[in-house]
DNA sequence: CTGAACTTTCAAAATATTTTGAAAGATTTA
DNA sequence: TAAATCTTTCAAAATATTTTGAAAGTTCAG
């Protein structure tokens, strides 16, 4: 295998991964396509390379520096924009769990503590303790994650990496 | 609110959480369904219940149970088949821990080794190492992963919390 | 200003996923 | 064994998501 098809390969690689993250298959690929790219890319060097439309590429660029997972890139002397992916793929991960905390952690407390605020605590005592119980659970182990990701973004890759360790080895 | 409406509030919003984490609605509804039941269900109630077709339901009780999210429970003298649903929310959350990382982790490291079989070493040299750091990088970041989950598998939920809380507060 | 170069939008088309429901398959009872 | 009861399958329909591409919008050099 040569260098440039183990990259096109990565680019698929990533595309069919990022469909179980909440990112779509073509923005999954673009991110790739600039993660493997020494130079910045224009819209059409993006169109060109991956083959899929204009308004397809401007959207979903759109959504990855929304992520934080790209940014344009202005060249002096050039009318077109050009852009760029975070290559660091520990920040790549963080930014990703951050969008996605923002995204589902976030609402799912909300929710939860709204379920809370039932009113017929009398009737059915053990059923309600039952469920309320659940509730609480729940929101344990998000709060949990919730922290986690936040330390994650605070903190950085050694840090991430020591804790795993010792996690794990003891 | 009440409790019959909350509980419904929950199925609810388990389903639209669920699609964000490769479980169909659904599957997420029954799976919230079993979760506030006090009872084992049949497939007739959930159909009922969650007015659904028998397919889908037939459907999505497999997938469930495929996942350990869920169990058959048969009734001594009746002929219907029952379900109960997995009510500690910490297995409910390694089990889907393990069964993303058997499906996504897994195979993405078994690409990334066979991406890094290229063989023009000797060409672009500077461009081939950054690609091959790329590689390594993610890696790292499956493999902790990776143990991380193995360790929540045969560890319990004593031993996450406390190492949470020990990775958090520091 | 004006027009060329580029970016953004969005309705319609293409594609992918989920759901239905009727038919076929099992299993148990009589 | 036949009928009744329940489960499973799967092609077709319904829904949801993604992609296209042409038109509208923006920016900027001349």
């Amino acid at each position: 295998m040569k260098l440039e098809e183990a990259k096109r390969n990565f680019v698929e690689a990533w595309g069919t991964l990022g469909t179980n993250w909440g990112i779509n298959r073509t923005m999954a690929q673009i991110h790739a396509l600039l993660l493997v790219s020494e130079e910045p890319l224009s819209t059409d060097e993006i169109m060109e390379i991956l083959d899929i439309s204009r308004g397809n590429t401007n959207m979903n660029m759109r959504a990855l520096i929304d992520w934080g997972l790209a940014e344009r890139k202005i060249k002096l002397g050039e009318r077109m924009e050009f852009f760029i992916g975070e290559k660091d793929i520990w920040k790549v991960a963080v930014k990703i769990i951050s969008e996605r905390r923002k995204r589902e952690i976030d609402p799912l407390r909300t929710t939860l503590r709204d379920l809370k605020l039932i009113d017929d605590k009398t009737e059915k005592k053990e059923e309600y303790q039952k469920f309320i119980k659940l509730l609480d659970d729940i929101d344990k182990l998000a709060e949990s994650t919730d922290k986690v990701a936040d330390k994650m973004v605070s903190a950085d890759k050694n840090w991430f990496f020591n804790s795993m360790m010792k996690l794990i080895v003891k």
